[in-house]
DNA sequence: CGCCCATGCATTGCGTGCACCGTGTTTGAT
DNA sequence: ATCAAACACGGTGCACGCAATGCATGGGCG
């Protein structure tokens, strides 16, 4: 018990994590189309590495779905969701999240606001500096706001599914980065965030609700009911 | 693709597979205290394989998060959450199978409705042979139930979600194994699958929350703090 | 004399190379 | 043309060497 806290200062760990996120990157980036073979040995070659720290990331993308496993075969990238199973996606948040918000404004958790705010702060931050405005840094910052209220839910295992969820929800920004509407955004999580702020968990409730629905409007097109069978599987 | 089905008589595939099985069996039996070292060599030589699938196996229980993983350091048993984890646990599960249950009643999905009468049936049946009913059973059943109401709403994200909780669910049990409280719980599901058939989705929302909170309650006792949600999430 | 920090050692996880075997394809014979 | 056997690719498992961690011991300083 002694070891206390780490310091953190340098990488000290972990081979396999880097070609982790190096493959992640690929794939987010469509480097990798789906489908594609990911084969161990060619991988190991490129990155100079051996097979073991290859296998390793695999498992853990296979773990977050990012790749099919088919055992004594090999891994492939795991196909691009449709539209429709975004639009569950976001079906799923419009259960989780407006329940979360307002459990964050009855549990007031100050330490959680904290980060919420700094997280709104952030997309303050990178809406100025429109130079360097990379949608990446305002899909960042817009998780870590949301992450944020499931942490001032306190509810630790709504953290957890939101975490796993969160790898699909960069891919589904996949269908909208060509639009932003970083400003409508903003104005919700500010809205949101003083609702929580003041203790009013039924607002904070309705503000995050009309925000994801807002957002499954801009992805879907329209008020799609639900998970009608409209597969355009784009890229490649 | 011809390979068709596999037969899944013989273990066609996978050692760290089994590895993991009999890691996780162990966890849930409590073999291994919460904070013991995984020696990864030691398992290696008791279970006659070597250490690239104890390794393996290994990092697919820390994905699970039943183990904590720490680099150049070790495994080690995950502890055991505290009851406050599982009421928390069931929180979310008041929010999010409510809306799967109703939602499956909206859909009428006939395989998944199938599924779900298969997994009543089997609740029966296991409460049938009392004499060699394990609770393991029942909690098989149940879980196999719950699961496909979560098919049944046809929702993806969420279905995976849930797989992602049920490890932790098992866990739970083992605060009540003492207690079954079979008979509640069946006509429980008895009334949730009658209003899904029906296409009742108010009435199969009630009714999963109802059976919920009545197990969060034989877990703690008393009903606890929080899960006000006042409003029945009106979807849409 | 006692506490603290630095250095050495044992343990053990981590990475590599090689050999085995299952899979999927191609080729040759009927 | 069809089926079967052999080949090649590549995933899987194993033994070994390397390196990092944590503990123990010894020396130095207050």
């Amino acid at each position: 018990m002694v070891t206390g806290l780490r310091p953190k200062t340098v990488e000290r760990v972990a081979l396999p994590d880097q070609v982790h996120e190096i493959l992640r990157e690929r794939i987010f980036d469509r480097m990798l189309a789906p489908g594609d073979r990911l084969n161990i040995e060619a991988l190991a070659r490129e990155l100079k590495v051996s097979a073991t720290p290859v296998r390793e990331a695999l498992s853990r993308l296979s773990a977050e779905g990012l790749v099919k496993f088919e055992p004594y075969v090999g891994v492939s990238v795991a196909p691009i969701p449709g539209l429709a199973y975004y639009g569950q996606l976001y079906d799923l948040r419009l259960v989780l999240e407006p329940w979360a918000a307002s459990e964050a404004a009855k549990r007031q958790d100050a330490a959680a606001i904290k980060d919420m705010e700094t997280a709104a702060q952030a997309m303050e931050d990178t809406e100025l500096s429109k130079r360097y405005r990379r949608f990446r840094d305002f899909a960042d910052a817009d998780e870590a706001f949301h992450r944020a209220i499931f942490g001032g839910s306190g509810n630790e295992p709504a953290m957890r599914a939101f975490l796993d969820l969160k790898t699909h929800l960069h891919l589904s920004r996949l269908y909208i980065q060509r639009e932003h509407f970083t400003d409508e955004a903003r104005n919700f999580h500010q809205s949101i965030l003083a609702a929580i702020k003041a203790g009013d968990s039924a607002l904070a409730h309705a503000q995050m609700h009309a925000h994801l629905a807002q957002s499954k409007f801009r992805l879907l097109g329209q008020t799609a009911t639900n998970t009608s069978t409209s597969e355009p599987q784009a890229a490649r």
